[in-house]
DNA sequence: GCCTTTATATGATGATGATCATATTAGACG
DNA sequence: CGTCTAATATGATCATCATCATATAAAGGC
């Protein structure tokens, strides 16, 4: 072996790291094989020794897009409560950071409209990543909760709809206000809040 | 004038439909003008004599689709009382055919990931519908309603949230049963039912 | 230090699509 | 009915991009 065990292994978790924030900062349509070599510091010749097809990157990427997230709220939830979580989640999701930083934000915000237009196995890395995050959520409500799952799925909605909102609303501190408002309602609705 | 007065100008409203249905299918970057043209019975090479650009057909194909969503709410609540109205839109809007026809839907729960990536023009367009559609909904809510425009942007963001994720969900009936628990929902939290 | 192999780079190729230049046609008006 | 022009069609052009073929370079073992 000429090249370390490891080195290629690395190289393509750069691809899909750049891939992971290139696609949800400009959709999968909206990004060129050579421009997501380039960010990780490489031409576009090699790109076919690690992946077979544009498409199976972006399904690398979904997944890492969506197991970043994940990594990053289980770090930022260690130890908490359940409504700890829960507020600690909204208060991440629901905010300005998140709206002006989509290449690093859940990708749910960012590439909902795009999925349909997909291709089957990126639609599927998609339901994969969010199912897991409905279920996730459902985790942290209070155990009482009935119908867990549909209550998740149902604040995700809500939260990324804002998000999305938000983006789409130029004014930065009317944005601001519905994204505070969001956050209070939410909570609310939760009954972190009363 | 040797074509009648209006001829021109019918063939610039079948073309903006045209693409007023096929920016939400397929979304702004999916669409060719020469597939736009064809949809609307013409082949490409006139486009530039009605159009300066793409991008003014893709900003008059969202004034298009906002328009013409309006005018089918308006046509649907006309004459209703506010509960009325709401409880209208919410059964239309968070249902298995909005989620299996984005081509004649809500552009917010079509393009709205596509949007940050477009050039201003569009982005004003869109914000201007989405901006139209609150106000419409904060218009139905109740009379004491605090902060109608909070709560309307917050509704039209679960409403096109839970479409989007029904869109994501590749299962028929499980997505069917998401859309009927965010309509109750929804409509439980606008005190619709009790 | 050299050789071999693996990884990456350079440089096609072919397809697609926006835009534009030129040709053709439709139809109102005389 | 023929003329003339607005409206549309046909057919470039140029850029972008996924994919692939071939060349170069890096580095572990000798």
């Amino acid at each position: 072996m000429r090249y370390s065990d490891t080195h290629k292994d690395e190289t393509r978790k750069k691809v899909v790291r750049a891939a992971a924030a290139a696609v949800r900062s400009k959709g999968p349509e909206g990004v060129g094989v050579a421009e997501i070599m380039a960010a990780a510091g490489l031409t576009h010749g090699g790109f076919y020794a690690h992946f077979p097809s544009k498409e199976a990157l972006i399904v690398a990427a979904i997944d890492e897009a969506f197991g970043s997230s994940a990594r990053r709220f289980a770090r930022l939830t260690d130890g908490a409560s359940r409504r700890e979580a829960l507020a600690t989640f909204v208060d991440t999701y629901v905010t300005m950071r998140h709206r002006d930083h989509p290449e690093g934000g859940c990708p749910v915000a960012t590439l909902s409209s795009d999925l349909p237009r997909q291709g089957l196995a990126v639609r599927e890395a998609y339901e994969r990543g969010l199912k897991s995050l409905v279920r996730r959520v459902a985790g942290w409500l209070p155990e009482a909760t009935p119908d867990p799952d549909s209550v998740a799925a149902s604040l995700v909605a809500e939260m990324a709809g804002s998000v999305l909102i938000a983006r789409a609303i130029s004014d930065d501190a009317e944005a601001d206000r519905l994204l505070a408002d969001a956050r209070h309602r939410i909570k609310h609705r939760m009954g972190i809040l009363t």
